[in-house]
DNA sequence: CATCGTTGCCCAATCGATTGGGTAACTGTG
DNA sequence: CACAGTTACCCAATCGATTGGGCAACGATG
């Protein structure tokens, strides 16, 4: 109930009082566009009007402009976890968009239980946001749906569902990517770690991966597609089921890099040498893959772009506008983990 | 301009209409105490304002309120950058915190560069939070002093500077535990990997590692304290320049996990073995740290915790009331990293 | 029966902006 | 000089809530 408050903001109609002119002038000066300034007052009275403004250090009361306007210049974005480092990036990607369109954006973790997604947006449309970012889309769409029905404005990131508006990595094409760079090697025993099953990142990472193979003959058995959760705990716990399996895979691809890393981890556990016994893949580039003790060969995604492209999305419907989704190219980057020759000597002297 | 919008939202006048009472009846029934509230209305006309509320859907728009009001139940958070996987767990502990609490946050990445610090500020404010928690506060102290001066509330999270109302680890005892653990596994030749200058973080672990070690009589040369990035690169760089000195430590404390995984990677690619040849300790126990190959030394911090009390004290600052810093304690958590006999097979064989 | 307190509502001002619709003064044209 | 068009403003309604004050009706009290 207290109050620490700094001093008051000064209002438009101070402003306007000590400019001499009305508010309704000051207004079309200072928060209009240049067109409605021009025809609201005079070259003089509206240098007269900044001026004032600036010494009273005046702010818009954005509140009061969006309660009038029905506009509120606010984006919300929900995400399964911000501590999953590509959503976070995703994230800065969205922020670095959103400031430099004048519009703020509220984040949101759903942690991708339907509960949390229903109640994150509900927080958000009660904020009176002008759209939404979702980055925990699931393939079933179900929410979506709904969501849409309601002709609520929102685009999707980094993952798809149904045909609503998205921005993606191409997955699929990054999967291939993967399969490729395996068959090269010459490995024929292989395995994927999946992620989960209601994401369109693992589903068409892992659809592309099996394609390729498919293409070269080689038939992955469903006993080496396993599923996890997008983090080290993840691949670690599917990694040991794969090592559990008659046949040991000799290269992995999990369609994550943490989950990458869970995998390395086990292979260690079990006296295999990343690189050397096993292949390892990831997917995104975060930038930890490359620091490695193992460097690992990952599919670079343009995480941070996705979420620039998410926000131009949205504001281009919030427009009117009729949109497509937009899907990105992914980079193979090969390193160690895949390429024995590539290990440094400590590790090839294993 | 054009507008995707859903159904336009039910006001209070349209409920009080319906209901058959008048609107300030109506907002102290739905908004108000439950104080307000009985004293407003009969059992009957609450319960049949609730009726129609709900029917129609109704939610009290925030920025009407917050017009009249003046205060928002906005809490503005300004991190270095969520992609930081400690900030964006401390992110979340706000997140939750501010959610039980009906509150929302906007939260923002600064870089750690002051230009965007005050840039990002002055957008909270713009947007008129009723306060602001900062993570990225640097201990010259400049710009929180300059905050502080406008009396605006804000609480400091994760990184203390002078006196201002802060939660953060007990940083200082985190670096004793680190300094305790190496004296007792008899590393004498050792070396800190010490973050950002600017970090009071770093500052103080660092500080705690050095007192217990000159406690124990071993003065660490100034040649053995680098500073770096508080990344996994940064680490790496740290590292490097480590072991080009002539005496190479036979153990290394980075106050970051992620600079500690660096030191993974440069060590292997010396043909040094992490855990045997040089053993590494990282501090804050992100998940990560478990699952690395060679098992990371660290110190687990409360970073979750720190989130939702910073809250708190912001809270507990705008009801007016006196507060001061807390200081929350870490543990230490031995792996492999500095302990050969935890190293897994494969790497013992090394 | 006059008085006093409650109970249960309603009135109306207010927060700070936006915006359609005036209108007075001035300029240019025929 | 009459008239149209432009320039430079001002007026006032409006967005959706909050909140101090007022007041009628009713029961209790002396």
């Amino acid at each position: 109930m207290g109050q620490g408050e700094g001093q008051r903001h000064a209002t438009l109609r101070t402003v306007a009082q000590l400019a001499g002119v009305d508010v309704s002038t000051a207004s079309r000066v200072l928060n209009g566009t240049s067109e409605d300034a021009r025809r609201a007052a005079s070259r003089e009275k509206a240098d007269e009007i900044r001026r004032v403004a600036e010494e009273l250090n005046y702010r818009s009361n954005p509140h009061a402009a969006s309660l009038r306007t029905r506009r509120t210049k606010l984006i919300g974005v929900i995400v399964p976890r911000l501590s999953d480092l590509v959503l976070a990036t995703i994230y800065e990607g969205i922020e670095d968009a959103a400031t430099r369109l004048g519009l703020s954006t509220f984040v949101m973790n759903s942690h991708d239980e339907p509960r949390e997604q229903k109640a994150r947006t509900e927080v958000a449309l009660s904020r009176r946001v002008d759209g939404l970012i979702f980055g925990d889309a699931h393939i079933d769409g179900r929410f979506i749906d709904e969501i849409a029905e309601r002709r609520i404005p929102f685009a999707l990131v980094n993952r798809r569902a149904g045909n609503h508006p998205s921005v993606t990595c191409d997955d699929y094409l990054g999967g291939r990517l993967v399969a490729e760079h395996f068959l090269e090697l010459g490995h024929e025993r292989v395995a994927v770690i999946a992620g989960e099953p209601y994401a369109s990142t693992g589903i068409d990472r892992t659809a592309g991966f099996r394609d390729r193979y498919r293409e070269a003959g080689i038939r992955l058995p469903s006993s080496r597609i396993v599923h996890s959760h997008f983090d080290a705990a993840g691949g670690r716990q599917a990694a040991e089921q794969l090592l559990r399996g008659r046949t040991r895979p000799t290269a992995v691809f999990a369609v994550n890099d943490f989950a990458a890393i869970g995998v390395l981890g086990t292979l260690r556990d079990h006296g295999l040498r990343p690189g050397k016994d096993v292949a390892v893949a990831g997917f995104n580039d975060t930038p930890l893959a490359r620091e490695l003790p193992v460097p690992l060969t990952t599919v670079r995604s343009p995480m941070h772009e996705m979420g620039g492209l998410a926000v131009d999305l949205l504001v281009r419907l919030l427009d009117g506008e009729q949109v497509k989704s937009e899907r990105l190219a992914p980079d193979l980057v090969v390193r160690a983990s895949t390429d024995p020759a590539r290990l440094s000597p400590v590790a090839t002297d294993l």
